[in-house]
RNA sequence: GGAGGGGUCGCAUAGUGGUCUAGUGCGUCUGUCUUGAAAACAGAUAUGUUAAUAGCAUCGCGAGUUCGAAUCCCGCCCCCUCCGCCA
């Protein structure tokens, strides 16, 4: 959510800002909503004349000296206020509707880009040469020349399998049982690969606690608020399953999380922080379900793309100040997971076009190389989302002089169950066995993962 | 699912139709006093909106009665205690 008092003094701004975002504008209807804001000022002037007269009213009849007259006129403007009311709800909800669909305002130097294609490398490393030279970087999948051909753990030269082969050669997945049970895109997931997402659970866990994060275990059956505060409503809403039966306490639908950020942010909902209480740092490890609608023909083979997966996702509350910095950090965890984990990645920035998410002001992906399908798979993304969740979350925090202020908040993937494919892929051996990276063997209690 | 109690200004409480946006205590801030601190005393101390030190809104939420609602009616939500059922 953008302050009204932006959008009424920047209407040009968000105009393009909506078209570079690529947001509906006959949703995102600048003009309309300059028009309705105009008849809402008007309407509540009137409304707020109306309450005072009748205040006034209500004074000079108090204490039982009761005139008929100031009792008509009371009588009459209590009529006159309710028909004002209606009125202003009514223009209210539908300007109201419009601003939630306004985006926030990325930082002035994110790139102006159509799609995907155009999104500027930042960063590229591989483990065996390191940082690939800054000047090599261009948009997208530029890079893809600097990383390499080949396996670079495996035993010998040969034709890497898809990570979907390799995991049900070993036994552990099982797409058709779970299809069988629960629909396409649901999966079995057994044995050392749910081992292997424990330990990088536990290997990142440990890591952040030095970091002082907050481990936290949210609802994950959140009401529609939730979800509107983080701005997965109204614009994600058919990404979001409804639970809707007989059976709820409340009447309202609750709905089934796409990720522990909008649970997270909502220990924030109606909150006054103090600042030096900031940042509130927490870490989840939860379940996501995602309905992917849309995406039905994409990615239909592995456990890329399915509708529940686990996620150890960062969520940070913050001061105004703090957000950029809380940023930088973040993307620096994902620095310090993929290169300790030895996978080979870029950092791509998400040009307007490409970074659809209304809140976000600025946004990154990691994406690890995959050498077998000769292309980069996203793994997480990192969001500032400024004081626009905030806003709609109605999340402060006092200040050393003592004024009220939104939070900032910035959010971003520790690791999904991409990690595990990524791992997979690109530690497999000839004989169908998997390398189990350094770093987690303590955790795993195994080096290689092989079939029983 | 059944029975009862309760949600008021940071906290605790008072408040059953007008003098209540709201009293009192605690806390916090400022001042007086003091070398300083404490104590005592005096004053201040909610948020939102708006150009506004004026106005309007807000006493869990929503609708209603009334000229006028924290207070009355109706619906809902949340918390606590007990019983039942269950993971």
């Amino acid at each position: 959510m953008l302050d009204p008092k932006f959008i009424r003094e920047n209407p040009e701004q968000i105009k393009t800002i909506v078209k570079n975002k690529g947001t509906n504008p006959e949703k995102a209807n600048v003009e309309k909503w300059l028009e309705l804001d105009k008849t809402r000022t008007d309407l509540s002037n009137q409304l707020e004349e109306a309450n005072r007269r009748r205040n006034e009213i209500a004074k000079q009849l108090s204490g039982g000296n009761i005139t008929d007259d100031l009792k008509e006129e009371g009588k009459a403007l209590k009529q006159k206020e309710q028909e004002l009311r209606n009125k202003l709800t009514e223009v209210e909800n539908e300007w109201n509707e419009i601003a939630a669909w306004f985006p926030n305002v990325p930082f002035d130097d994110i790139k102006v880009g159509k799609d995907d294609t155009e999104n500027p490398e930042i960063f590229a490393w591989r483990p065996d040469t390191g940082e690939i030279d800054k000047n090599k970087l261009g948009e997208n999948m530029d890079s893809a020349k600097y990383m390499p051909d080949n396996l670079l753990y495996a035993d010998k030269e040969f034709t890497p399998k898809h990570h979907i082969d390799i995991l049900e050669d070993l036994g552990m997945a099982d797409v058709a049982q779970g299809a069988k049970i629960a629909g396409t895109r649901f999966v079995y997931l057994m044995g050392d690969i749910v081992r292997l997402q424990k330990a990088v659970h536990a290997y990142i866990m440990n890591h952040l606690y030095t970091k002082d994060f907050t481990p936290v275990n949210p609802p994950l059956l959140v009401k529609e608020k939730v979800l509107f505060g983080t701005s997965h409503f109204p614009e994600g809403r058919d990404q979001v399953y409804e639970i809707k039966n007989e059976f709820l306490e409340d009447k309202d639908s609750l709905f089934l999380v796409g990720s522990s950020e909008p649970s997270n942010f909502a220990y924030g909902i109606d909150r006054v922080f103090k600042e030096e209480d900031l940042p509130l740092k927490m870490v989840a490890i939860t379940p996501c379900f995602r309905s992917e609608v849309g995406s039905w023909g994409k990615d239909v083979r592995g456990i890329k793309r399915v509708h529940q997966f686990d996620k150890l996702e960062m969520d940070i509350i913050c001061t105004q100040d703090q957000s950029s910095d809380i940023y930088n950090e973040l993307l620096n965890v994902n620095h310090w997971i993929l290169q300790s984990l030895k996978l080979p990645y870029h950092i791509v920035e998400k040009c307007t076009g490409d970074s659809g998410y209304a809140a976000s002001a600025r946004q990154a992906d990691p994406e690890v190389w995959l050498p077998g399908q000769k292309t980069f798979m996203e793994v997480g993304t990192d969001t500032n989302a400024t004081d626009f969740q905030a806003r709609r979350m109605n999340m402060k925090y006092i200040d050393k002089d003592g004024n009220r202020k939104l939070c900032h908040t910035v959010n971003d993937t520790g690791v999904s169950d991409r990690i595990l494919i990524a791992i997979i892929e690109n530690y497999q051996q000839s004989d169908g066995s998997v390398l189990v990276p350094e770093v987690l063997i303590p955790f795993m209690g195994k080096d290689r993962i092989v079939k029983k």
